[in-house]
RNA sequence: GCCGACGUGGCGGAAUGGCAGACGCGCUAGACUCAAAAUCUGGUAUCCUCACGGGUGUGUGGGUUCGAGUCCCACCGUCGGUACCA
């Protein structure tokens, strides 16, 4: 851009920097705390909380401020209501893209996170938020993360009760095996290894068998982890749901993730086993057991323990073959190759409780270790894979569900014709000896009472969801607070907290599962005989809880103070936030880890609700121009930065709300955001006017004299409007009836002072700079980020007369003008008596005439 | 496959079951100007008509209703999520 001076509709430029100053000086947005000095007792709380970004190297883009815009104008506008504010800002500083970034640059993550913090924070106070910066967090800070290890160790020192359903204190637990049900445990089982990434991944952060990070290939090895038992919480995450004021797409998201299925648990004996009974039996999870009758087959996962034992030695090398292709394959192979179904017999039979059969076992990969108990039974008729794997190998197919009842006939005509196609959903009963004839609902509670009363199955409960793996082998993360001696863990002591990482110059990872902390030496060994646990926790632990931070983030006793607690999250509530703005890529992940650690805590007696986010809100994805996803690659990034400095922070803030609904994707526009701010120019004219020379004056339009009626109207209309739109998340819509008032204001001469002063508050919360200057140029008291939001006048939104349309069958042919307070026969009359009514019903029969006072009148004639 | 969200002018989008298209962008005419930019004022769904006026219109097809963008059923399309979970 040229030196030479710009003209600039408006000096944004000027008194940007300068309202951001004054806030910061004067600590507009600091709230106090029970007990602290300047804290207001008599004031409702709200907190109202932002996803904290990761501070990345590539700083803002425009997706951030769309969600921290509409917190801020909450927030602003909650203030102006009377509220304790509490709406703070931190830094998701933790994790791989940090380290990565560190490792390709040669910098320490340490030196590249402050960069970028710093970078970040600059581009937040640039567009004006309200945020109360003293109490802002960052998840690195020693003084942060000593509650993160504070917080593990209380899972670790904890267990769940089931006789309770809660967390408690593991000294309530009465076995003998303590380390097999701590709420942190460790875990040798199958993990997935990410070689590129050198680390381990959890569930969650692995898509389609490949990392979300990076997308690089994910294999499956067994590994010694640390796990957190989210699973013992399943039932209660589903439940706890249901007082949430949460998007139901996002509940549902969640309890589809847990997935929770009712069914049986159904054991079958091993045909001719010279075992003991208990090592005989295979037992099998299934949500069907009403086609019991139908299992001809059974499958067990390759890694189940029971296949070395029962595998016939003629088998042993084709079982052995198949086991090592199986797990060879990684996680993105078994998806990709999931087409044709494979499998090797093991030679081994099993015997139908119901019915006595003898019937083949298998090993299949179809079947996962890690759900249910790693073993079915094949039920070709009724399941789409068993009746796959069933073509494919010629196993018997019989049915024993159909559409319709169908009693009388016999097991022996059943075998002999096998159905045509898989029948997967539910109907009647058939070939199935006691169960015919029932309905599946009612055959399953059949069949299941039967089970039970030979001691063979029961009733059963599964989740889909798995542990949380949480121990990752890199070096920029939270330091376990463990210590291993003899092959036995233990957790430090709270005043050994923080434990702070070595500082290590080569990070790197080993490129073996050896995490790189194992390059400390010094720092590995506790002492003589005990060293450290070498692996550093994975991101989401440090945005598990930092909403709880932010309301007493210098506490150094405690991880929050309790009274401070109470107060910002109490309520009556099930959640303590009241309002939680963020991207739906969370759904399942922050989400649902935050809530789990928040229960715990509740359970614990650390915090005083059972959940921690009341209400959510997903703001939507900003696309590019082209309505393609904003990447580098495409060439379609808009920079804030960018925004700012030609149009102001007022106009960006404004244009990210005038888009569209908040929760709706939608394209960004430049011309757009030309828009918003020729409106900003508009309001800034009421005010002020422009000489020959290019100085700005007071306008001579501006006066002080009453309003009149009409621009009272619109004054008033508009601070009703903006008020309930704001409450309602409407934010274009109260935008858009703000551009109505100042186009009503521009053309009145003389323009009332007090009708400018009123749109000034209203404007307030969006474009907060322009509002601040205009208001100290009205005469204004303070700051109008102080100011109280101002009342409306209802008295002055109600007309006297009100137009209504007349339709004859539904098609507007006329309209009259009544009074306010018009009569129903008056209304009909005068409807009847309008010109063009008149000729279109003469002569004609008046069926029906219905009139909505104050909307319309509708005449059906035949 | 399954689950979810959404289909309204040239574009972004408004509409407690009650005048579809608020507001903004774009386009367009006029005012101001020597001229332009900026600004201000007006017009702008579509078809028929010189006009007055009228017909048709919210993805498609049905339905409920005096009245449907809105509610119900079926289908088509776009986007997002998820996938051998027994």
């Amino acid at each position: 851009m040229s030196t030479e001076q710009k003209r600039r509709p408006f000096p944004f430029h000027e008194f940007e920097p300068k309202w951001q100053r004054v806030w910061d000086e004067k600590q507009t947005f600091h709230v106090a705390n029970p007990g602290e000095p300047g804290f207001d007792a008599s004031k409702p709380k709200y907190y109202v909380l932002d996803m904290f970004p990761y501070p990345s190297g590539q700083g803002l883009h425009v997706g951030h401020p769309e969600g921290y815009t509409a917190t801020d104008i909450i927030g602003r506008y909650k203030k102006m209501r009377g509220f304790n504010v509490l709406h703070p800002m931190g830094w998701d500083a933790f994790g791989l893209p940090a380290e990565q970034y560190a490792i390709k640059t040669g910098q320490h993550p340490r030196a590249t996170t402050e960069a970028n913090v710093a970078n970040f924070k600059k581009q937040l106070q640039s567009i004006g938020f309200g945020y109360d910066w003293q109490r802002e967090v960052n998840t690195t800070d020693p003084g942060y993360f000593k509650w993160t290890q504070w917080i593990f160790v209380q899972l670790y020192n904890a267990w769940f009760n089931p006789a309770t359903n809660r967390a408690e204190h593991i000294s309530t637990y009465k076995g003998d095996d303590v380390d097999n049900v701590r709420l942190a445990y460790v875990s040798h089982a199958p993990v997935n290894w990410c070689p590129q990434l050198g680390t381990v991944l959890a569930n969650e952060e692995v898509v389609d068998g490949k990392s979300e990070v990076g997308g690089f290939p994910v294999e499956r090895r067994p590994m010694r982890q640390w796990m957190l038992r989210i699973t013992a919480f399943a039932q209660r995450l589903i439940d706890e749901l249901d007082g949430l004021d949460w998007p139901e797409s996002i509940k549902l998201h969640q309890r589809n993730w847990i997935g929770r299925s009712e069914g049986a648990e159904v054991s079958f004996a091993i045909a001719d086993s010279k075992l003991p009974i208990a090592e005989s039996q295979i037992t099998v999870f299934t949500t069907r057991p009403d086609t019991l009758f139908g299992a001809t087959y059974m499958v067990l996962a390759p890694e189940h323990p029971l296949v070395d034992v029962i595998s016939t030695a003629e088998q042993k090398e084709a079982i052995a073959a198949y086991r090592t292709t199986a797990a060879s394959k990684s996680d993105l192979e078994r998806t990709e190759l999931a087409k044709e179904k494979t499998g090797v017999f093991t030679g081994a039979f099993s015997i139908n409780p119901v019915n006595g059969e003898k019937i083949p076992v298998w090993i299949a990969d179809y079947v996962l270790t890690g759900y249910g108990t790693g073993a079915i039974m094949a039920v070709p008729a009724h399941d789409e894979r068993d009746w796959e794997f069933a073509k494919k190998f010629a196993l018997p197919i019989r049915e024993v569900v159909a559409k319709e009842p169908r009693l009388g006939l016999g097991n022996k005509a059943a075998c002999d014709t096998e159905p045509m196609e898989c029948f997967a959903e539910e109907g009647y009963a058939v070939n199935s000896g006691p169960l015919d004839g029932l309905s599946t609902a009612d055959a399953k509670a059949e069949i299941i009472a039967r089970l039970e009363a030979q001691g063979v199955g029961k009733r059963r409960i599964q989740f889909k969801l798995r542990d949380w793996l949480f121990s990752r082998q890199r070096y920029w993360g939270e330091p376990f607070p463990i210590v291993w001696e003899n092959g036995k863990h233990s957790a430090l002591d709270e005043s050994e907290l923080p434990l702070l990482p070595p500082d290590l110059a080569d990070f790197k990872p080993t490129g073996t599962p050896e995490p790189p902390l194992s390059k400390a030496t010094d720092w590995v060994r506790y002492s003589e005989t005990a060293t450290r646990e070498l692996n550093t926790m994975p991101q989401w632990a440090g945005s598990c809880w930092y909403y709880l931070r932010y309301i007493d983030n210098k506490n150094s006793e405690r991880f929050v103070g309790a009274e401070a607690e109470k107060y910002w999250t109490g309520g009556g509530k099930p959640g303590g936030v009241d309002l939680y703005v963020g991207g739906t890529e969370h759904a399942v992940l922050h989400l649902l880890y935050a809530r789990f650690w928040h229960k715990v805590l509740f359970d614990l007696g650390h915090v005083s609700t059972p959940e921690p986010f009341q209400k959510l809100v997903n703001q939507g994805l900003i696309l590019g121009e082209d309505g393609q996803k904003m990447s580098k690659s495409r060439g379609n990034v808009v920079n804030p930065d960018d925004v700012i400095r030609d149009y102001g922070a007022d106009a960006l803030r404004l244009y990210e709300m005038f888009m569209g609904p908040l929760e709706a994707t939608k394209p960004w526009s430049m011309s757009g955001v030309e828009g918003v701010f020729r409106f900003l120019a508009r309001v800034w004219r009421l005010v002020m006017d422009e000489t020959k020379e290019g100085d700005w004056i007071s306008s001579a339009a501006l006066q002080e004299v009453p309003m009149d009626k009409a621009t009272a109207k619109v004054v008033h209309a508009t601070i009703k409007k903006v008020g309930e739109d704001i409450e309602a998340l409407s934010f274009n819509t109260a935008i858009s009836q703000m551009m109505v008032c100042t186009n009503a204001l521009t053309s009145a001469n003389p323009r009332p002072l007090e009708a400018v002063r009123l749109l000034v508050r209203v404007l307030g919360p969006f474009a907060p700079h322009l509002a601040e200057e205009l208001w100290s140029r009205v005469g204004g008291t303070g700051l109008v980020s102080d100011a109280e939001w101002p009342a409306y006048d209802p008295a002055l939104l109600v007309e006297d007369e009100v137009e209504m349309p007349v339709q004859i069958n539904g098609k507007v042919r006329d309209k009259i003008v009544v009074k306010k307070d018009a009569t129903q026969p008056e209304i009909e009359a005068i409807a009847k008596a309008a010109p063009k009514v008149a000729e279109a019903i003469a002569g004609k029969e008046i069926k029906k005439l219905i009139v909505v006072p104050g909307r319309l009148v509708n005449i059906v004639v035949a």
